[in-house]
DNA sequence: CGTTATTTGTGCGTATGTATA
DNA sequence: CTATACATACGCACAAATAAC
């Protein structure tokens, strides 16, 4: 039936700080306190407090108590969907490169190294909003990845090999304005300024594997992220 | 001395499935199994997974087990510095006005209603680099706050009176060409793209108390966001 | 400077409930 | 119906950090 103690404990515990109860800096009162006004035992109580600990609510300190944390206001979440539903897409072309000085430093390539350079084009109704360049550093033999680049998630692609969890990707966003070559692609005027996100995928011995910019129209929309608590009656 | 037992166990079956050993879809041994494999407790095995589960590692279902997870590649953190320490910034201006049809859409402000705006203007060597417009609902009598702007941050600043917690930003992230009043304030060119982060500040009724828009010059640098799992050794 | 009370941290045992196959 | 697996909850003991005396 219902929710379960540790459950209960803990939302009267939220509901107390984010009505002002407790605040920032406060310490809270003691698992033994707690656990006998809630009428139920220290672990109970415990599991009660891990989950706003947890949350970032609060921070336990050894010998000391819980605190009241200061929320983090600066911490954003966001969620970059590579494959837009909204959008169509097609590759555009699948080709082997020189890199420009800006790919060969973003995946710290020798002298003569070559990449693979993945273009897709992003449509709505048939009109660029978008475009996608991803390199990978190209050695003679490599099986080129023009199928699966199609569905699949650009970091998932370059570390097939490893495990999917010993990526990590460091994203920068940016502006530039189309180059003479990309204002084909884009069929939009030169000079336009274009919003561009920067990814460089990571594997676990951190080496960079992989580089991809972005280029967003206007029409593409703007990159949206959050920051701030939600926890309001989360249970799966 | 040394590290807890549960610690060493949520290592051990982390570094799994790093390598490899468990993949995404896989099933974990169950509780009992781990337990004796590792001659603990079941309840000590059990705050293992629960750390793992946390990381998103894992996901435990009720009377099956314990499933590997498929890594999220496309959930990115990023910390969004209002005050950047790299930059010095002053107040430009601090006045009441009629807003904007955008400003007032962003704050669903009723016909009339005035705002309070704030512009900020980012230096870097006495260049400005960026600049800062915030928004709040005005009316007659409020005290305006360009003393606590110049050092908090703005999502405090407009819910000063309910709790820290219950606030939420929504963020865009755009771009725009400097308008003839913008050219001036950050002395570019008219024209010049701007990269913009558009903020909406909103309280825990849901509604919006606060709008800001920050225009940063290429010279202020891209933003930066970060994707993936970093628990080496994350200890107190 | 040690002693002591308080508070959190770690770990085990046990019992019962409930979902799944 | 049964065996398995996770979920909840209590009790206990001891370790370690903290602060006040």
């Amino acid at each position: 039936m219902g929710e379960p103690v540790y459950f209960k404990i803990a939302n009267e515990l939220r509901k107390g700080i984010f009505e002002g109860k407790f605040n920032p800096g406060d310490l809270m009162p003691s698992e033994n306190e707690l656990a006998s006004s809630f009428n139920s035992s220290r672990v109970t109580t415990r599991k009660s407090l891990g989950i706003l600990e947890n949350e970032g609510l609060i921070a336990a300190w050894h010998g000391k108590g819980y605190f009241v944390q200061t929320p983090e206001h600066n911490k954003y979440t966001m969620y970059f969907e590579e494959h837009n539903p909204a959008f169509k897409s097609k590759i555009q072309k699948v080709t082997v490169v020189k890199p420009t000085d800006e790919v060969k430093n973003a995946l710290s390539l020798k002298e003569g190294q070559k990449v693979v350079l993945i273009r897709r084009i992003v449509l709505n109704d048939d009109i660029p909003v978008a475009c996608d360049e991803k390199y990978i550093p190209y050695n003679r033999g490599d099986p080129l990845v023009e199928t699966e680049i199609q569905y699949a998630d650009f970091p998932e692609i370059v570390a097939a090999k490893s495990s999917p969890f010993a990526i990590q990707t460091d994203m920068e966003i940016g502006f530039e304005v189309a180059s003479a070559n990309l204002s084909v692609a884009l069929s939009c005027r030169q000079e336009e300024p274009l919003l561009v996100t920067y990814r460089y995928i990571i594997n676990h011995y951190g080496i960079k594997v992989g580089f991809e910019k972005m280029y967003m129209r206007k029409a593409y929309g703007r990159l949206r992220a959050h920051s701030g608590y939600s926890f309001v009656g989360k249970r799966k």
